[in-house]
DNA sequence: GAATTTTTGATGTACGTAAATCAGAAATTT
DNA sequence: AAATTTCTGATTTACGTACATCAAAAATTC
């Protein structure tokens, strides 16, 4: 049997009301018995049961996703998600809201998180933009006890308390690896489309494909970055012009959203490339099935969702994080291992 | 706020007590009654609070694993990662415990279900053989009302409730599809590695390699299967035999264990072969980043473990299980999306 | 050493559900 | 219609924690 507070206040010799007021910092005891309780805790292993102390306190805990508008098939997947675990969310005691701010917006951002600190919530997860004025936000939950976590895109060095997505850099590298097998020693140049560089995410899969790249035994071409905006109009027109004028061209590394712009830019000419992309939709699906594209790196949407919810909750119960099971994969898909189409691929 | 049973009893027109008598299926409730009180629970939506009920029941749930014996790094991950998830399990009212029984041997595994359904376990999880006793034995447990997953190698047709673990089929296939790209037009014949065809996953990774493999533009003759007992030094024996008697050898794929045998294989004799394995461990590990092993395709133990405890709590209490979230990916890494080493690889 | 402040104990209610008891009401049988 | 059986209601205790109140004890200050 797991130890209660009653044990703890006779293995203690005080009151069930001195435990209490040690355990949750009440003010009004002396050192030493505070002392007393502390080393009876330890002693006996004592763990706060969670589930009767939220009944205790009927505890709920609100908790906001701040994703950016668009319609960036992979941002909406996620607040698809993020209203699939609202769903549940009654059971335990987690009242989940989304808010979209325009893309790439940091003051737009930084708003929308002073609004959720002032409405008092437990927890903000969020994509965050590379800005001063973010990371002055983000001190500011911090300051109020808001726990806060970045999705997708991370934002290292600041106060957040966790990030919760796939490591960029190494899936950069992943995708020039892949490149370079797939192609061997067939000759040809490599065009690389990317949304912007403002995000960090962008900038990180670069790096880490051009070291990739870079590191294959047979050199090989990397033409000039195209920034797509993650627009798939602007993304169309960057690829199909670029097919026009490139005919040595052996492969296309897609790092950002745009995958529409890419797939049609490919419908008109376009065997025989080595493409990767990322995120895996309805569309990127069918082109991996149709041979059209050869593999797509995922991250799944589902589990990032939960992912920031788990944490959200222990950091604001104070709890430890189980780092490997919080872990964000990168997925890997070819043909042959796609999992069964999900509601979550539009 | 969530409607409570009060709620449900004023609606109903009923008593509390009666509520209760309908919810936990308790005796002395007409028909007629039973009836108005679930209509309404169905339009209040009431949802049972689990962690109230827990806390009054003072419930907990004793789960059993059940694994193969052996030095099976894998298996012995699995455990590994079973005691992990037992050190918080008491927060969760969960109380784990691992039984081993000797590997593909039926009439063991059977015995050590019933005497889990005998000792009144909440749910039991078992690496599956396939046999006519295990079948026998998972009637019982479902009898006893006793939930059972099968973990890692699956026992469809059964009357398990769940599989946890990965598409086999799928994970073969994609060993094959990687092969094939990666040795790309280089000439040269291809061997496979498996434990036994006696346990189901080995077999299916077999039929969909060869699927894979046959479906390659470029067509390339395999060897007749090596049956390696999941056993290093047979497997070693094996695989240097081979390598001695086929000058062409352009690939390996081991589908099994005994990655030990292999690895000390290639490390007499082998450059220039792909070679592509299932489990990382912290051998694979090593050998993927030097280069000897190509692609190592893995199922993470931790997340199978704690999917296994989701499932059999969520089944003990009769809840629906979320099946995006309890799906096992199959784990492709190459050298450059290799996790940061975890506790769980020796 | 008296007056004051601080610390501690004792006790009760609450959260939402489980489970038991016993009395009373309704239905069924005779 | 009486006797019996089957339902239903009212009430209580419990689970482990949170939180509030008031009295009593101990420590501090003057």
């Amino acid at each position: 049997m797991r130890p209660t507070v009653h044990d703890i206040a006779a293995e203690a010799g005080v009151s069930l009301a001195t435990v209490d007021r040690v355990l949750n910092d009440r003010p009004g005891v002396r050192g030493v018995t505070k002392a007393k309780v502390e080393a009876a805790i330890a002693s006996l292993g004592y763990v706060r049961d969670v589930a009767a102390a939220n009944l205790a306190k009927s505890r709920v805990y609100p908790l906001v996703f701040i994703l950016p508008e668009g319609d960036n098939p992979f941002m909406r997947g996620l607040e698809a998600e993020v209203r699939r675990a609202g769903l549940h969310s009654a059971i335990e005691r987690t009242r989940l809201s989304v808010v979209t701010v325009p893309a790439f917006d940091a003051a737009a951002l930084a708003d929308a998180m002073d609004a959720a600190i002032a409405e008092g919530v437990s927890g903000i997860a969020a994509v965050a933009v590379d800005a001063l004025e973010v990371f002055a936000a983000i001190d500011r939950a911090r300051e109020a006890g808001v726990p806060v976590v970045t999705l997708v895109s991370d934002l290292s060095g600041s106060g957040r308390d966790h990030f919760i997505g796939v490591d960029n850099i190494a899936a950069g590298r992943t995708a020039g690896s892949l490149m370079g097998r797939f192609l061997g020693n067939r000759p040809g140049r490599v065009a690389v489309l990317a949304g912007s560089m403002r995000v960090r995410d962008h900038g990180e899969r670069l790096e880490g494909f051009l070291a990739a790249m870079s590191a294959m035994p047979n050199a090989r071409a990397i033409l000039p970055v195209l920034e797509g905006q993650d627009d798939p109009d602007l993304s169309f027109k960057l690829i199909a012009d670029c097919l026009a004028a490139v005919p040595d061209l052996a492969g296309i590394y897609n790092l950002g959203a745009g995958n529409r712009g890419l797939l049609k830019a490919l419908a008109v000419r376009g065997t025989g490339l080595c493409v990767i992309v990322h995120e895996l939709t309805g569309e990127t699906r069918g082109a991996l099935e149709s041979g059209v594209i050869d593999a797509v790196l995922n991250q799944d949407a589902g589990h990032e969702v939960r992912s920031a919810i788990r944490v959200l909750r222990a950091k604001a119960d104070g709890l430890s994080v189980n780092a490997a099971q919080e872990r964000i994969r990168l997925d890997i898909f070819i043909k042959d291992n796609l999992p069964p189409a999900g509601p979550d691929e539009e």
